[in-house]
DNA sequence: GATAACTTGCTGTACGTCAAGCAAATTCAT
DNA sequence: ATGAATTTGCTTGACGTACAGCAAGTTATC
């Protein structure tokens, strides 16, 4: 299992490829779990499968190792969300079917990636030491939202403000997602339960569309 | 409870109970600030101002002391909100005034104690090892909302499923505070700006309330 | 055999807790 | 009333632990 063959890289050999993105998956997922402070680089090697000093030695020190899951995490929220908003849009449709679809968007991508939403929650209370200096601040969410905003935006009501109707969209799809362990849990509900995502974008339609297109007719 | 007069209460002379609300006090303004972890015992003495060694004789240790904190916020929280839901009740009016009034007295709490709402989101995030195994739960933001879920269920819509609703009621309220430093900075709105609570709830009612009763109206 | 991919030992630092100490306050004997 | 005895409030020193970062070492790969 030496010199000659070299179809053994799977994992008792060296592969540098392979051990940044374990330690990045390790991190990634520990990071989530329990905070920057929560985690020690030890564990994440030893999550990962190499030793402790090997995040170290990859990444630089925990700050750049933690810098580069979010990084990673941004990059992939924008590309799926902005993907799936390009898809929406491209099928045409009034202003009500692209913020159904938003809105599904961005519900779907919450409900498939907990960790995300996890690591952004804890970037949040940490006063945002690296979103908040980021220009694409919540990246793919942010992006997202402000295109669906600037469809109801289009449809101009008066009466409603469209900074305050993006912030309760963001609160709609984020909080059941953000809080499924606490909160939604005291109300009976599952965000990872299969059914919820539909039903949630239902709820959400019926709730903000409904009365914004009752508003817009009434020429609010 | 002292014979003679005692009035060099300054700060000079021992005060236990100054320095255990003293110790409680700066313990929740850092736990809120920085979480458990973040915060070490020796600062919250210093916050305090009394040594490092002094939050241990109080309250044992540093997780005694961080549920003392958390047990002494929510019971603040209970005590205001049921307050101001029962005066909103006493004060008649249909299921639409209690909305508003429910929905206002949640988000003029939220408002007014930023410190709690960080508490709960450290809390959360770390699992709810003191709030999940608490039975009032979120304490009075759960029992609030549940007056007012119960309220909308009065209004029997067959469309609108009322744990969704509920939720979607709580991120509407949430959301705005516990992100104040990071998405809502991104879309140019200060939950601490004067104005806020009153746009927010008038924009909630807008949203949620009309669009509900004009449900309700068409029978479905 | 040189360089990259790791590992292991070490150092300094920060932390929570505990034990010992000390002084203010209170109680009690006289 | 007054001084001794005891309790209570609070501080300081010490110990064990955990951690991040670095440096030196050890293999694998080209």
């Amino acid at each position: 299992m030496t010199t000659g063959a070299k179809r053994a890289h799977t994992k008792r050999t060296r592969n540098p490829q392979a051990s940044r993105t374990a330690i990045l998956d390790a991190a990634e997922a520990l990071f989530a779990g329990k905070g920057y402070r929560g985690t020690s680089v030890r564990e994440i090697g030893e999550a990962a499968g190499v030793s402790r000093g090997t995040p170290g030695y990859f990444f630089g020190s925990k700050e750049r190792l933690y810098r580069a899951v979010l990084e990673r995490a941004s990059n992939a929220a924008r590309a799926v969300l902005s993907g799936a908003l390009e898809a929406a849009a491209a099928k045409g449709g009034g202003p009500e079917a692209l913020l159904r679809e938003g809105v599904g968007a961005i519900l779907e991508f919450l409900s498939a990636r907990p960790r995300y939403v996890r690591l952004v929650e804890w970037e949040s209370l940490g006063g945002g030491r690296f979103l908040g200096s980021s220009p694409a601040h919540l990246a793919g969410m942010s992006e997202a939202l402000s295109v669906v905003g600037a469809e109801v935006g289009r449809l101009s009501l008066r009466r409603v403000d469209p900074q305050h109707l993006l912030v309760s969209l963001m609160g709609l799809c984020w909080f059941p997602f953000a809080h499924a362990d606490t909160l939604m849990a005291g109300v009976g509900l599952d965000p990872r339960a299969p059914g919820f995502v539909e039903a949630h974008k239902e709820h959400i339609a019926d709730l903000v569309l409904r009365g914004l297109l009752a508003l817009a007719e009434s020429g609010a």
